[in-house]
DNA sequence: CGTATCCTTGATGCCTCTCAAGACGGGTGG
DNA sequence: CCACCCGTCTTGAGAGGCATCAAGGATACG
């Protein structure tokens, strides 16, 4: 199974039709990218010893803690991951949600201890990807070592994000901020855009945004009001897009 | 110049006397450290192309803006530069102030452009290392990518505790963490830890922290009432590091 | 069908922002 | 060398956005 995916040959960058999209072979799956770019220069045998495990986490069970010994990292097929760090208070900072084709916990490489934990959101099916032979790789295979740079470099950049929307952003535009850059990963995978099943809670997303849970519910209740989007529990559909993205670069107003 | 840098030999990561860190051989100097890892690896003179310019900014100028097409990476060397990114709206978040010894603009390596923007808080020396060759050095320097590597994995760790920070602080609490990190930094560095002068304006570190500038002062206020810090203008000692530790914990409150 | 979890809505209070004004200090030009 | 000026810092008063506390309703799961 391993050895399949990992010699899968790269196809081209267009689209994917959602059906094709199985959660390994994923254009835009973690994997399949740390894989793409290796293909065709090296042998392609050594890959197996990237791409290791499956396995499949339960709603709350913990892929990893901060602190923990860097095992591997994760490549999510199906279901989600939240993941976050702490105060020494106790204190909780969720810091993101990942989805199908997403990677995480890459960044333990260098450190060889996780600096976050990631919870499964609800059932999900990973790759756990160890490397602990990723220095030998790396040397024979460049491609990974950008890829993997990429994938932080994304971090970061994600990161920077949040800080901006946690420092300076209203309730309002925080919410619409976070429809709209969910609906953009989940088309960037293919998945439909504008109407999806949450995977998290409220509670969940408040932390996520630096507000309470309650805040969120209202301010999800005023959308619906004025007819932004339309909500029924954890399934959301998106009215108008044009004026949640207003509403998330701030160059709106909610009246 | 850069060639008697460059192939400096490693020394031991024992303590440095203050007198003895040069800007450029600073023991954590990030071009330093960049240089260290591939020492006797290769052939040093081909470091000569990492390690080009020299240049001197002016108060308020700017290293690089968001979305210019990248140019090079800075080592400080001394002064100090802040680190931001806008709105579309126009607000500005500071997401990070960056001493002598760091290395900033790395992560624009991989997406060829600045993901943020850097300006000189005052006057500032940096070493600048354009990095247009990065792919193939990064062929025949393996400790290179791993030093890239650990410098975009702290500063993931660095924004994670922001994201922590902004989300989940109250102002008190932010302050001391302020002043406890900046503090660490300095010590690792060689510069006093417990006595040093401000670069940034109340302004920025209301803008950093994710609050007025106001709210700024009256808490440094509430800081000196306590015994906790003294201040005069920028310059600060900070009298009771356990005490700001325990606040910036959240372990404790300033009763 | 009961129970736990999640979601929703209301009332109240507080932390922090905003607006305002004055003090202080450093830099500059006469 | 002094006086002026402007940016920065400080403190006060008031307002507001959001957190907190509280309670009821809906849904999923065993």
């Amino acid at each position: 199974m391993t050895a399949a995916v990992v010699r899968r040959k790269p196809v081209s960058r267009a689209n994917t039709p959602e059906g094709a999209c199985a959660p390994i072979a994923c254009k835009d799956c973690g994997i399949y990218h740390l894989c793409l770019t290796v293909g065709g220069e090296v042998d392609l045998s050594q890959l197996d010893l990237l791409v290791k495990n499956r396995r499949t986490y339960k709603r709350g069970e913990l892929l990893y803690r901060i602190g923990e010994p860097y095992r591997a990292a994760f490549a999510i097929r199906l279901g989600s991951v939240k993941t976050s760090v702490l105060t020494d208070d106790g204190r909780v900072q969720v810091t993101g949600f990942h989805i199908p084709g997403e990677v995480l916990g890459l960044n333990a490489i260098i450190d060889d201890r996780y600096n976050c934990e990631a919870r499964a959101l609800e059932t999900t099916s990973v790759c756990e990807v160890p490397f602990e032979r990723y220095e030998e790789l790396a040397l024979q295979l460049p491609g990974l070592q950008r890829q993997m740079l990429r994938i932080m470099s994304q971090e970061i950049v994600h990161n920077q994000e949040m800080m901006l929307l946690l420092g300076k952003k209203k309730a309002e535009e925080r919410l619409a901020t976070f429809f709209v850059n969910l609906s953009r990963r989940l088309e960037r995978h293919g998945r439909p855009a504008l109407e999806f099943k949450l995977s998290m809670s409220r509670s969940d997303i408040g932390n996520y945004l630096g507000l309470a849970e309650e805040t969120v519910c209202r301010v999800i209740t005023r959308f619906e009001e004025k007819a932004l989007i339309s909500t029924e529990r954890r399934l959301v559909r998106l009215g108008q897009m044009d004026r949640l993205q207003a509403l998330a670069r701030g160059s709106a107003v909610l009246e």
